[in-house]
DNA sequence: GAATCTATTCAAAGCGCTTTCAATCGGGCT
DNA sequence: AGCCCGATTGAAAGCGCTTTGAATAGATTC
């Protein structure tokens, strides 16, 4: 059924049913009713290429996937894609992911913008300088960076205050007792990998404490390097007391390493890992209770679609948009008092 | 840059242009070369919308995104995405993802295929028996069923033989003097789980023994719900030797649950996980090391990717689309003889 | 030299919508 | 009666591409 067919169905113009359909004011409200009956009856669909093509709108937004294995294809990009979804789905927004190899990323970025195919995209976990933040603005596709990266160009962004929640977690550790605490963290070239360090070094400072530059490591945020981070800390003498770790993930790989060692975590090991709320993995329930810094990287994707919307439908100005949230320390059964040396 | 604008740019007809970029044999090599070079030069993308319009190919395959917490939002859909993407970035086909709460999951196919947005479907985890088969054939939309599911409607299904996988499991523990093994699985109104309680029951009944419906037990396939159903089974007297796991999500759990009865993994409990392969959880790393069941996710994306293309694009019927992987056992350090009694 | 191919190019007609610009019809006003 | 106005509806022009049906020019055939 096309828009045609259904308004000689009706003895209506297209220009009519098409207006009653969309909204608009100048049709007669009993016309309306007929219209949007009819439509229902015949279950008409308009077609989708044909309005994109009529409004210039894509009545979509994209994400650019890698497809390498080490890049963050993790449960983090799943529920962010949950949150982000679950808002545009209140306005029949889709999410186009373009597949795309590590190296042609900005190509893609470049093929998704030329292409018509989205109307604005989603920047995920930026690197400390970030190319497409440059690209996108020249190519005028809209975004929202999810983190931050330095650039001079004003764009929109939400971002977690990392900084604050590891400088808040390692002074917890520290008023603990800890003078020994060592930093598992993501990749170096993310932003929020060197925020995290940051916030840590801050807090070590502040306390007149040096950083130890053998307790301090980077990698990808899997099950096993923090399996192999930790294992090699805890090999060192003296050992930290306690561990900062970037990931749920991570943590799980250190806590083994922890026992593996000998060690019961929460008492001669303590340990506060960044939890983004996966719904399968729950610091709750982990023996012993895992204490975190949260935020929802769930509730994340969602105000993401929240704001492209703004950006795209109320054309609020992208320098406008700039988000920082707050990360809230919980403190459970992994973390306490320094054992006595 | 549009079509028109290259065209008179290069004194030629809109038709020579687009069939040239087309890959059309009707034009003259040397013209080829000139539009080729003329279009890089300008970076000239065809307009993504205006291109389906005239085709009627939306050039996007769509994959319905359940955003209620517990449907299957976890790593399986992100590594099957990524190999699914792998494939049809070769031809520059995109994913369209419709997020959709769970009630309205029909409604949204529908929608998708009036809507003319996607050429075809993805469908994951069905039950058995599941409705979106009947709905997409009547509506004409071509799928592909990644999993499997009882109908009498012909349709192209990729599998992996989860009956044949934890019967071989259950075997191999059998064989290892193993007689109370539980199973923890999946929830039951998955096909998958069905199948697996299938080959297990199989298995032990093989061996003339009975099921203990005391040790058979469903749910979320997450590390806490793992953690329960195992502190269940071991709080049981007497209690299982051996545990079958249906991913590792779970036996993360199952494992936690073990060491907090006191018990040893590999020793006084054998454990064996089915593993979907993921970059950030291995089970050669762990400690002990895990058996599991193997099959890739991702090779399965990867291969229903292609399987899509033969349905599109070769025609391929939908009813010679069959294909069942088989899955290996890949013993491990998580199991070991049965404890004597 | 006329007729027939062959290779190449083009004009124009859609694809199914939205949107501009006009047209129509009563009623209200002067 | 004649004119203006608001409310409602329509005809037609695009949106940027693909594709059909023709046209053109040079080569080949008889």
């Amino acid at each position: 059924m096309k828009l045609k067919e259904l308004a000689s169905h009706l003895g209506l113009s297209q220009t009519t049913v098409s207006r009653a359909l969309n909204g608009y004011p100048e049709v007669n409200e009993e016309t309306r009713q007929r219209v949007m009956e009819a439509a229902r009856r015949h279950d008409y669909r308009p077609n989708a290429s044909a309005r994109r093509l009529a409004t210039g709108r894509a009545g979509a937004i994209g994400i650019v996937l890698p497809t390498d294995r080490n890049m963050l294809l993790d449960p983090h990009y799943i529920e962010f894609q949950a949150g982000l979804g679950e808002r545009l789905l209140r306005d029949e927004i889709d999410i186009v992911l373009s597949p795309t190899k590590g190296s042609d990323e900005l190509a893609t970025y470049r093929r998704m913008a030329l292409g018509g195919r989205v109307d604005a995209v989603i920047l995920s976990s930026p690197t400390v300088v970030d190319e497409r933040v440059g690209l996108l603005t020249e190519l005028g596709l809209p975004f929202v960076l999810h983190g931050r990266t330095e650039s001079h160009i004003p764009h929109a962004w939400l971002d977690i205050d990392n900084e604050g929640a590891f400088h808040h977690a390692t002074k917890h550790l520290l008023d603990l007792g800890h003078r020994r605490i060592g930093l598992i963290n993501g990749e170096t070239r993310h932003t929020f990998a060197r925020d995290r360090e940051n916030g840590f070094r801050r807090a070590l400072n502040a306390h007149g404490l040096a950083v130890d530059e053998a307790f301090v490591a980077n990698g990808l945020m899997t099950d096993e390097i923090g399996y192999r981070i930790t294992a090699r800390f805890l090999a060192e003498r003296p050992r930290p007391t306690a561990l900062l770790v970037s990931s749920m993930m991570m943590s799980l790989g250190a806590f083994r390493a922890i026992r593996a060692a000998g060690l019961e975590l929460g008492r001669d090991v303590s340990m506060i890992a960044h939890d983004d709320v996966f719904p399968f993995l729950n610091p709750d329930v982990m023996v012993p209770t895992m204490s975190t810094t949260r935020s929802s990287i769930r509730a994340a994707g969602k105000r993401v679609g929240e704001l492209l919307m703004e950006l795209l439908v109320e054309g609020r100005a992208p320098e406008t948009i700039h988000e920082l949230w707050p990360v809230e320390l919980v403190v459970r059964g992994s973390t306490g008092p320094a054992p006595r040396d």
